[in-house]
Order: structure tokens, then C-alpha cells, then sequence
DNA sequence: CGGCTCACTTGATCTACGTCAAGGATGGAT
DNA sequence: ATCCATCCTTGACGTAGATCAAGTGAGCCG
């Protein structure tokens, strides 16, 4: 699916396809109409940076669908993601007026935007969104603490089975998924995003993918589809017996 | 400063030392006398752990003195440090359960605790503390990925010295700190715990700061207390040109 | 005072991952 | 069809930091 960019009509907020997420998922139907009024979508394609670190933010929103990620550079160029932003995710800091990173979009991508201003009044009259977007915010909190974890103790090796498996759970939606059945999906990431991420080179990402291919942990059509025949498996190689948090 | 573990009395929220960053820092009065009904003091000794990684949380609260630290463990024992709490810290998770990592005090402290059932009530019918704990939350997630960067990409020479100017900027109440002028503090951490801030062995870190002592970033009395002529020198060598974040 | 522990330092070696370099596969433009 | 640009793989080699192993020094308790 691409879009091209710029503002476009697409249903409102009352049948909004990811409101099982999304700020609005318990809203009552006059607060919907209020979201409606201040809502507009916006689509980007893959490669465009949405929104630039420093920049003063005026939106809030959703991912409809694509990705996108949130990503910091230092100086001298080495740059660590620091989120990863799949459909529903929730990009935006009411309260706030910079961004703190990079908002970049890896595929072509459509936002759900609520104007920030409007958006805060909002939030001060009606609580269960001010609750809704705490909830939100503990969850990223805990998924960026999970990957603190990874960058910080994990093995190559186990980095890249935490990543596949995080990935392999949010992609959900697809296929018959019978628990303890095969996951298959599309990795929605180069290599060198990949490596962006997990703190490594894309040298070092593409070898240990190699690697799990030939251990028979995962198996690859192509460099992007990818199957888990256990993910059992995959968990324990990411040194994951929790069920692995969700970097959200 | 030593307390025996238990309960003691403090003074009351009105005139809480730690209002200028905590949960009721923007409070009426009325609001502080409902906080006071739920709200007790507790202290715990240099070593003891506050929470349970899965353990049920049924309180709330914000460090009033002394230092503790969050930490994940995976099961074959390696650690990761993802958060730091200095006094007006606040710890709990109001609308969660369970606690997703431990929570070590690294010295004696002293914590401002409320009770959580009732405070999620409060939370419910005083936005301001609602959006007062978001604003906590952000900057929390801020310093998380903040910490993301540090973990992913530094060289142990430059993590060193961020833990460094972080130590540096939050220990801000100490000494004549004119603008520029040298700033001096006590590390609050062992070179153990220093390491699995960093994702480093104890080793490392005890020779990196070795380096910057030699190369006169640093000077060192003891162990633990720290001289730093120049901190423009010190976040060039922790690659921050930025005023770099301050992990919560 | 000696002996103990705990926190730290320093050295010698090892290794996981980075770096540099040379291809291969795919897909889109001409 | 051929050119080119991306994205990816694989090999050879170098190095930052881990690991293993001795110490040192400060407090503490008999």
C-alpha cells in the first residue's frame, strides 16, 4: 500500500481502525466527536524523516500502519533506535514541545494526528485519556527498560533472537498463528536498522542471522521472510524465559 | 545519616522536603491534606531490596534521602541497572501491579510512601497529580532512551563519564558549584554497581577511571570522592555536546 | 596488635565483535 | 539487455573490553 504524502480522507475516530490501542479505545461517542474535530491523517513515504530532533512537535497521533522509529545520533554519526513504532503505537509528548530524536519512517506510513494544542484541553477535562496516555507511557518506559537489558548484557547472538522475537510478536495479525505453531513474518527492517537497534554492525547482524539459519532456529526465503519453526526455541536463545518484553 | 528500618514519623506533606520535584509539588492545600491521610515514611538499610521484581506493589512514592537503584536479572545472573533514584525520585507504577524489576537500596533510605489504592482514587479525581505523574513518566522514558544511547553506542571511556556528569548534575545541592567552576560529589555507587549501570565488568570501569584520573579529567580522594575541574571537559569526553540527559 | 573482609587496582591473556575489503543478489531505470 | 544502486553476505584481521589472577589498602573486630 502506498500512499502519497500529504493529507488525505479516511474514516474518523469512531470507526477508527487501531482504537483497540489507541488513545481513543475508551472513549464515549461525544468524546470521539471532539477527537473527529481535531483529527486529520497524514501519510510519509519510507525514507522521509516525520519528525526531526530538536523540531517543535504540533501534532499527536497514531500509527495507522507502516513503521517508523525513533532514533538518536551522536555527533560523530553513531546513531542507536531508540523505539520502534508499529501500527497503534502512539508517537507524541503532550506536554511537551521538542522532540527528543529522530522520527523516521522505514516504509511508507499513514499517522492519525490530533493537533497538540486542542489535544491537551482535551486531556485536562476528560481523565481517562490523561489515564490512557499514563498507561501508554509506563508501557514504553517498561519496553525501553527490557531493552536496556539487551544493549547492555546481552550476546550478538541473543540480541538478534530478542529483536526477532519481539518483532515476531507484534506482527501478530499475520497467518495462523496456533500457539506453538510456526511465526512467520516479514522483517519490516534492513540490516542496518537492525543493528541500530541492537547496539551492533550490520557485519555482525548479517553473521549471526546466518548463524541461526544454520542452527535451524529460524529459516530464511529471501533476506526479509522470516519463519520460526519454535519459538520456544528463539526465546531461549534470546536468554529470554520471560515471555519478553514488547519494545513498544 | 543512619535509620533503623520501620516506620517513623516525618513531617507531613505541607511541608514535605521533597515537594520541589514529587507528586504534590503543585498541590492546594486540601489536596496535601488528603495526602498526608494516606501517605507514611519508611526507611530500609544500605543493601536491603524495597521490591521484588514480580512482587506485588501496594504503595507509591518518592525517595526522600538516600540512593536506590532498579535493576533486571536474567537467570543465569547477569545484571542490568535501569534506573538510578536520588532523593524526589519517584518509584511505583499507579494503575500496575507488579513490579517489573527489583528495587535495591544502595544505601540507607528513607522513603515518602503513599498507599496505592487510595492514591490511584486521588489520582482519579485530581488531574493535576494525573498529569504531574505523566510529566514524571516522560522524563523517566526520556532518560531511559537517553541511557539507550549510552548502552549502544559509547566506548567505555565515554559511559564512564556520562554516569559521571549525570552523578555531577544531580548532586547539584552540594558545594559553591558556581557556573563553570569546579564540581565535587561523592559517587553513591560501588565500581560493582557502576558496571551494571554501564554494561561494563567492574574491571573496566575501575581502569577507565584510573585513565581519566591520569589524564586529569577527574582527581580522586579515596574511592569514592570526585574533583572535576572542568565539566565542559568531561562531557566532551562523555561525546555529549548536548547538556546530555539525566537519567531519573 | 594481627587477622579478616570488602572494595578496589593492576597485569596478562583471551575473545567477541568491529573494521576493512571483496563479492553476490535483486530490482528499477534506460 | 545492461547498467546501476541497494542491500546483503562472507572472509581476514585488529582491538576494546572480558576474563582470570594477584595484589593493595582501609575499616573492623577480636
Amino acid at each position: 500500500m502506498t500512499i502519497a504524502t500529504g493529507q488525505t480522507h479516511l474514516p474518523s475516530c469512531t470507526d477508527c481502525p487501531i482504537r483497540h490501542r489507541a488513545v481513543c479505545a475508551r472513549c464515549e461517542p461525544d468524546e470521539l466527536q471532539t477527537l473527529d474535530a481535531i483529527k486529520y491523517y497524514r501519510s510519509f513515504e519510507a525514507g522521509q524523516t516525520i519528525i526531526w530532533s530538536g523540531d517543535k512537535m504540533d501534532f499527536v497521533g497514531s500509527v495507522v500502519s507502516g513503521i517508523a522509529t525513533l532514533t538518536q545520533t551522536m555527533e560523530d554519526g553513531r546513531t542507536q533506535m531508540v523505539g520502534l513504532l508499529l501500527p497503534s503505537d502512539f508517537v507524541g509528548r503532550p506536554g511537551r514541545d521538542g522532540a527528543p530524536y529522530d522520527v523516521v519512517a522505514t516504509t511508507d506510513i499513514m499517522m492519525c494526528c490530533f493537533r497538540k494544542k486542542p489535544f491537551e484541553q482535551l486531556m485536562m477535562t476528560t481523565p481517562h485519556i490523561a489515564h490512557r496516555l499514563l498507561e501508554m507511557t509506563l508501557d514504553e518506559l517498561d519496553a525501553a527498560r527490557e531493552w536496556m537489558l539487551v544493549l547492555g548484557r546481552k550476546t550478538a547472538r541473543e540480541k538478534i533472537a530478542s529483536l526477532l522475537s519481539i518483532v515476531a510478536r507484534r506482527d501478530a495479525s499475520l497467518d495462523a498463528r496456533r500457539p506453538g505453531g510456526p511465526m512467520i513474518f516479514d522483517l519490516p527492517l534492513t540490516r542496518e536498522a537492525m543493528a541500530d537497534y541492537l547496539g551492533l554492525t550490520l557485519e555482525t547482524v548479517s553473521r549471526q542471522m546466518s548463524a541461526l539459519k544454520r542452527d535451524g532456529v529460524i529459516r530464511l526465503e529471501g533476506k526479509r521472510h522470516v519463519t520460526v519453526p519454535d519459538m520456544g526455541r528463539l526465546m531461549e536463545e534470546a536468554g529470554d524465559d520471560s515471555d519478553g518484553g514488547c519494545l513498544a
